[in-house]
This record gives structure tokens, sequence and C-alpha cells, in this order.
DNA sequence: TTCAATTTATATCATGTGATATATTTTACG
DNA sequence: CGTAAAATATATCACATGATATAAATTGAA
């Protein structure tokens, strides 16, 4: 037992990084940290991950995640921001095009093309690319306990998309404002793409797939349109 | 600090449950302690979820864990075993009349009507059973994880639905065998799902809707008809 | 009613966890 | 190069956690 200073009196101010002008070396450090966060919480949610699992996975030590983030509640709403802006960095583009579209009439057959690239970015987003996961497994997870980044995920990663395929659906079957039958089918469309994201391991299992690679890609997206091709 | 026994020379053996042969109320407690924890697992994950939190919730003290199911590991896997079970008991008997009837031949509305059967089932399972909740949330987690449950459930709980309806959709297309085509339909079709079973709250939220009560259910199961309509 | 088996309850242990104090090192700018 | 700010590292703290020891209470059959 060391002597040392009353826990009454701070030799110190508590330190955390500055909100600008920090360094370069620090903020990489804290884009790794937000990586291995997002590993981590995604695997083990946020009660069940531990500061030290994070801290060893970015190389850092401890207290740097209080630092950068103020500590684990300030990180896991910092990986829910960093889950919508590569969303937003991804789909943005596309669903901005897709609804300015919107604005003028569209036949059936453009309205039809539309959702399939729409969802086709999905999948490129949920399941061609592998570290989709890592989000997906976090997403999921507050979807289930509606966590404190329910809000912000509800709003900008999951209403949009499904915002603009209820749309085209409308558009599909000739509706002039959007149904709630239109709205049911964007939900099933949509979360049918979760066989092969959320649920992955159930299907490459069950197809006795190694991977969705190139090919078996290719067979999923071509499924996903014959659907597009079956709404009436 | 009192004095007591060494460590190494214990004065009582160590105590779990019989294999049977235990007393009703014994038992009654162990099925109180299987359904918090399955709530409890179902909200924070293996990792996340205490054994102090588990024992609360069913009301008991906390060495009956490891007396019923000889520790948290144990008690996991218990749970998948009881999800399972439940599944049985609601699913089983129409699956296995469903799989009766496949072996002869089956025109397509005939496989259509059974192929709806056997999804409105699933929808009465999972979605308008509230209770569902929480053991759907479990699987979920188990499914993003890999963990100790996931043989058992593969095998009886997803592998025979996705079978079936697999089947079935060969059926209504026309095929001799199932091919790996109907494979990934029937994979979409049962995720989809999961717009209103997993996803649920985004749902309500997008739809504003306040439940899944039975004109909303009946809403559900019509798209989801609708679907294997359009099945071609 | 007795008694062995079963079940329940309190207390304790070793280890794990989020957070924090504070010294030291590194960075970037003038 | 000097220096203030930023970042990193070691050590520590109070409390939490799974598991366990063991005494006491309950159950059910004879």
């Amino acid at each position: 037992m060391r002597s040392g200073p009353s826990r009454a009196v701070k030799l110190q101010p508590v330190r955390t990084a500055p909100a600008a002008g920090g360094t370069r070396k620090g903020e990489e450090t804290r884009q790794r940290i937000l990586d291995a966060a997002l590993k981590v919480f995604g695997t083990a949610g946020l009660k069940g991950a531990t500061t030290r699992q994070i801290a060893e996975e970015a190389g850092v030590a401890l207290p740097a995640l209080a630092y950068y983030f103020g500590g684990k509640d300030g990180l896991y709403l910092a990986c829910a921001q960093e889950i919508v802006d590569r969303y937003g960095r991804h789909m943005l583009a596309l669903l901005s095009g897709v609804r300015a579209s919107l604005k003028a009439p569209m036949s059936a057959a453009s309205a039809r093309a539309r959702l399939k690239e729409v969802l086709w970015a999905l999948v490129d987003l949920q399941i061609a690319n592998r570290e989709a996961d890592i989000w997906m497994s976090f997403v999921l997870r507050e979807i289930a306990e509606q966590g404190p980044a329910f809000d912000i995920l509800f709003k900008h990663l999951w209403a949009p998309g499904v915002d603009i395929t209820a749309e085209l659906i409308g558009r599909i079957v000739g509706e002039r404002s959007t149904s709630p039958a239109a709205k049911i089918q964007a939900l099933l469309l949509i979360s049918s793409l979760s066989a092969f994201s959320i649920a992955r391991p159930i299907a490459l299992r069950y197809l006795d797939w190694p991977d969705t690679g190139d090919a078996r890609l290719a067979r999923i997206k071509s499924a996903i349109g014959a659907q597009v091709e079956r709404i009436a």
C-alpha cells in the first residue's frame, strides 16, 4: 500500500480527447477503438462486452476508452453513429436518386427496376460485404433491446430504406399513395434479406455452401429479383 | 472472519438435483428458473446475463442454478432444449402431416395451401404469441454467436421448417426434386417473417401500430398468403 | 411420527469489471 | 528547440460475478 494523495485532492485534471484539433495519431487510435468495439459489442452485446476486451482488441490501454469516448456507454453510442455513417456512405446517393425520381410519375417496370437496384444495394451492403456481419450483429441486439441507440438507428438506418421500398411497391401495383399493404410487403421483402445476413450461418449450412461467393451471390440476387418481378 | 473447516475437508457432499424422482415443488422451481433464464439470456446474452439476475427473476437463491442445472452454461443449454421442446409441441404434428402428404404426388394448388398452413403456423408461433419474443431473442443470439446450442437449434428448430417449405415450393413450381433455387426461396420466405418477429419494434413504429392484434395479424397473414400465391 | 432424500438459504471466496488517478511520453506549432 | 496540449501507460479502487461450502428447512414414503 503506497502512500499517495488523498482522493479529494487531484493533482491532475481529468483528461478527455478534444472535440477537434487532436493529433493524426490520436484520430487513428480513435478509429481503431471504434472498429474493435463494433466487433466486441456485436459479439457480446453492451453488457457482455468488457472494456478490457475492447482495449485489447484495439491494442490500446484501458483508460483510452474513457479518454476518447467517455466510457463504455459513450463508446456504444459512438458505434451506432459509426454504423449510420457507413450505411450513409453506401446507400445515401442511391436512395436520394430514387427519392428524386419518385417525384415524377413512374411506370411499373421502372419502379421494378429501381426496387431491384435498392434491394441489390442492400445485398451488397449486408451480404456481399463480410464486414457487415460485425455491425449487423450490433444492430440486431439493439433491435431486441431497444437500447440507447435504437432511435438513431431507426431514423437513419431502417426507415429510409423501408420507406422507399414501400413507395416503389406502391408504384408497381399502381397506388396513388402508399398503402398499409405495400408497407407490410416492404417490411417482408427487406426482412427476407436477413436469410443471408443475420441468419447466414443457417443458410450456409442448409445449402451446404462454404460462403456466399460470386456465383452464389448471383443466385441470391436472382431470387430476390424474381420476388420483385412477382409483385402485382 | 469465522473459523471453519479447512477447504480440503467437506462436511457435506456437493448436491445436484436427481435425474428423476425429485419433488413436485422442485420440478416447479426448475421450470421457474428455466422461464427466468430464457428471458434474461434472451435480453442480455450468455455472457451479459448474470446468475444473480436469473435467480432473482426466478425467485430462488443463487445456488439453485448450480443445483438444478450445474451452473450457468448448463442452464443455457437447457434453455435451448426447452425452446426446441416448445417448438416441437407447436409444430411437430403439422410438419409430420405435411411430410407424410409429400410422399404422394401433390398438385400446385394443394402445395400452396399446405405452404400457407406451415407459414401461418409459424406466424402463430413467432408473431401472434408474444411469449415467443423471449425465445426468439435467445435464438437470435445463438445464430450470431454459433454458441454451444447452435447444433441443437439447427437440427430441431430451423432445418425441419425450411426443408418442408423448400419441398412445397418445389412442388408448386413442378420440380421433381428440390432445387437450390427452391431452397433459397424457402430461406427468403421464412426469413421474411422476421419483419414482425425479430424486427417487430421496427415494424410497429414504421406502421404506427400499437401491437399486432387480431385485425393486423390478419393483414400480415394475408400478405404472406399473397407471397405464396405469387410463387410460380 | 420418523427419517432419508431433496431442496433452500446464508455466507464466503477468488477473480473479473468499469472507472479513475497520475506520471510519463508524444505531438505539433511557433 | 521549447513548450503546451494531447495522448499513453501503470497502478489502484470499489463493486460485481460465478461458483461453492454448509447449515437448515422441506418433502414424501413407510
